[in-house]
DNA sequence: ATGAAAGCGCTAACAT
DNA sequence: ATGTTAGCGCTTTCAT
C-alpha cells in the first residue's frame, strides 16, 4: 500500500494535478462538484500530503526552529508549550531542538535545523558564539533571542534583564530587613543567565557596602535535592545568614526543605528567595520570595513575532520586547514557620 | 546574499554537482584533493544542505515524530529528553507535537506530522480513536506507542501498566497497614493512564472488602496547588482517613503541604501515595510514597527501536518493552513528621 | 573517480 | 475555472 500521491488523486477525480491541488488547498477558484471530487478522490485514497515536496516547491516551510538548552525542569516546557500555543491555527510548526547548555551543540542543532529551511528561527539567549551567530545571520530569516535581553541581538529579542531581576530582587530584600547574605546556585558557567542575575544581585549588595558572606556553587545541574544539600552546606558553614539567594527556584525550594529538616524557620530566620515563580514555589507550605518569569508569554509572543515577520516580509519596528519579572513573597520578618 | 546550493559549490569547486554531492556527504570514492576543493568552496559560500532536497530525492527524512499529551508537568519533556538523546548520532531528528489530551488535536497534529513523511512515529498512549489510528496504519511506517501498556497495540510498545502500578501500590499500602484510604485527582476522563492506576488501586481494594472512602476528583489539569486544595476538601469531609493515592506526584506533593499546614502528620498519620517518582518527590522534607517511572528510559528506548526499525528495515521481535515501577517511600508507622 | 540524465511530489507562473 | 510547463535542490541510477 504506497502512499498516494497528488497526481493519483488527481487521476481518480478525473482532473489535471494542479486542479487537485487547489481543491485540497482551497486556494483559487475551483466549481463546487470539482472540489468535490477531488476530496472524495483524497479520502478514498487517504491522501496525506507530501510536504517535503510542497516545501521544496513553493520555498517555504512554515517551519519555526527553536533551541533551548534543557528539559530537566518546568521552564523552558512551559516556553515551549507558549510557542506551540503561539503557533496555533498559523499553519506554523515548531520543530525543537535541545542543546544541553553545550555551545558546541547548539550550533551543530542549529545546523540541522537551518538545513530543514525553517521560516523563522527562535534561540535561548544572547550569547551564542560568534560562529553560530554568522550561521544564523546567514540564514537570511528571522531569529528571534528569547529569555535574555542583556547583550546584542542578531535581530528579534524577546525576554527579560537578567541583570536587573538579580538588582532588583537585591534591593526588594535590603528593603525587607535583610542584611547577612549567602548564595546557592549550580552550573552558573553554562546558564549564563543565572550568573547575570546573581552579578546583578552583587552590584546591589557591593553599593550598600554588602556582599555574599557564604556561597554554595556546584558544577551540577540544579534540582531540588541539589538546593537541599548546598543549603545544608551553606548554613553549616555559616548559620547566622537571615537570607539565602538561589539560582532559580528549584534549588531555593530545596533550601527551604532544607530548612525545614533542620528546623530553622523560614522566612523568620533565613528568607529565601529564588527566581521563576514556579507554579511550586507558589503552592510551597512556607512563603518563599522569588521573581515571577512570564515564560509561557515570551514563548508565545517570540512565536507570534514569528507569524508576523513571515506572514508577509511586514517590517517589524518593536526588534526589542522586555518583560520585567514582579518579585513576589517577600514580607516584614513575622510569619515565621520553621 | 541568497542560500547557496550544492551547485553553485560544485561550480566554485570546478566539479559537478554530484562529486560535491559525494564529497559532503563522505559516500563512495572521491579523490582526496577533490573533497579538500570541494570542502573549502562549501565553507567559503557558508553552504548549509538543503533537507527538503535531500529528503524528497531520497525518499526518507530521518526524522522521527513525537506527539505527547502534555508540556506542563516534568513528565513528557524528560521523555523528550530521553527520546532527544536516544536519537543522537544517529543522524535523526525528533519533531514534537502537544496535543495538550485532546483527542481530535491529536489527529490533527498527526497528520500535520506525517505530512512531513517521517521515517518512524512516537505517539503517547494507546487509546487513540480509530481515525487516528487508521491514519497512523496508513502511513506505513513504525509506530511506537509509549508510556502505556494495557491495550492493543498497533505496531511496537514502551512503557508500562498502570492498571498494574495501581494495583501494586494499593497492595504495597494494604500491607504497610492502611485501610481507611481516600483519592485525590484530577482529569480523569482526558488523563487515561491516571484512571487506569486508580481503577487498578479500586480492585485491589475491592479485593479486600475495602474502597475510597473519600475522592476528591477534578476537571482541571493536575498541579501542585490543585492537590493541596483537593486535599483540603478531602481531609474536612473524612479527617480520619490513614492514606490518599493520587492521581500523581505533583498532586500528592500539594497533597503534602496541605497537611503540613493543616499538622497533620506525614506518614504518622495520614501516607501519601502519588505516582512517577519525580526528584521533587524525593527530595521533599518528608518522605511520601511514589511509583518510580522510568520516563527518561522510556523514551531513550523508543527513540532506539525507532533507529533499529528504520536502520535497515531489520525485523524486531520485541514488539512490546515493558517495565515495572518500583515502588518507594513506604515504611511502617513510626517516623512521622507533620 | 567522476559525470549526465532523470525524477522525487509538489506549486508558481503563465496560459486558455 | 482549469490545464501546461518549468523547476524547487537534491540523490539515484547508469555511464564512462
Amino acid at each position: 500500500m504506497r502512499k498516494s500521491t497528488l497526481e493519483e488523486v488527481a487521476a481518480a477525480a478525473g482532473v489535471s494535478k494542479m486542479t487537485a491541488s487547489r481543491a485540497l488547498r482551497g486556494t483559487s477558484d475551483v466549481s463546487k462538484e470539482t472540489r468535490e471530487k477531488v476530496l472524495q478522490a483524497a479520502e478514498r485514497l487517504n491522501y496525506v500530503g507530501n510536504r517535503l515536496a510542497l516545501s521544496l516547491s513553493s520555498q517555504r516551510t512554515n517551519l519555526v526552529a527553536v533551541v533551548v538548552p534543557s528539559m530537566s525542569n518546568i521552564v523552558f516546557p512551559e516556553v515551549l508549550a507558549g510557542i506551540s500555543a503561539g503557533l496555533e491555527g498559523s499553519g506554523m510548526q515548531a520543530v525543537f531542538g535541545i542543546s544541553d547548555y553545550d555551545a558546541a551543540k547548539e550550533r551543530e542543532i542549529i545546523r540541522d535545523m537551518l538545513s530543514w529551511q525553517p521560516s523563522a528561527i527562535i534561540v535561548t539567549g544572547l550569547d551564542q558564539p560568534e560562529d553560530t551567530v554568522r550561521m544564523l545571520k546567514n540564514a537570511t530569516i528571522p531569529i528571534i533571542q528569547i529569555m535574555d535581553l542583556d547583550g546584542e541581538p542578531v535581530d528579534f529579542n524577546v525576554g527579560l534583564s537578567h541583570g536587573k531581576a538579580g538588582e532588583d530582587m537585591a534591593r526588594a530584600l535590603i528593603a525587607a530587613g535583610r542584611r547577612r547574605f549567602g548564595y546557592v546556585g549550580s552550573a552558573l558557567e553554562l546558564d549564563l543567565r543565572a550568573g547575570k542575575r546573581k552579578a546583578g544581585f552583587e552590584r546591589v549588595l557591593g553599593k550598600s557596602g554588602l556582599a555574599f558572606m557564604q556561597s554554595q556553587i556546584d558544577d551540577a545541574f540544579s534540582s531540588v535535592a541539589l538546593g537541599k544539600q548546598l543549603t545544608r552546606a551553606a548554613l553549616a558553614a555559616m548559620p547566622d545568614l537571615d537570607c539565602l539567594y538561589y539560582s532559580n527556584d528549584d534549588m531555593a525550594t530545596g533550601g527551604l526543605f532544607a530548612c525545614m529538616e533542620l528546623g530553622v524557620a523560614v522566612p523568620g530566620k533565613i528568607l529565601i528567595a529564588g527566581f521563576n515563580g514556579l507554579d511550586l514555589a507558589n503552592a510551597l507550605p512556607v512563603r518563599i520570595a522569588t521573581s515571577r518569569s512570564p515564560r509561557h508569554l515570551i514563548g508565545e509572543v517570540a512565536a507570534k513575532l514569528a507569524r508576523d515577520v513571515v506572514a508577509d516580509g511586514k517590517t517589524i519596528d518593536r526588534k526589542r520586547i522586555a518583560f520585567t519579572p514582579e518579585i513576589i513573597g517577600i514580607g516584614p520578618f513575622e510569619n515565621s514557620t520553621g
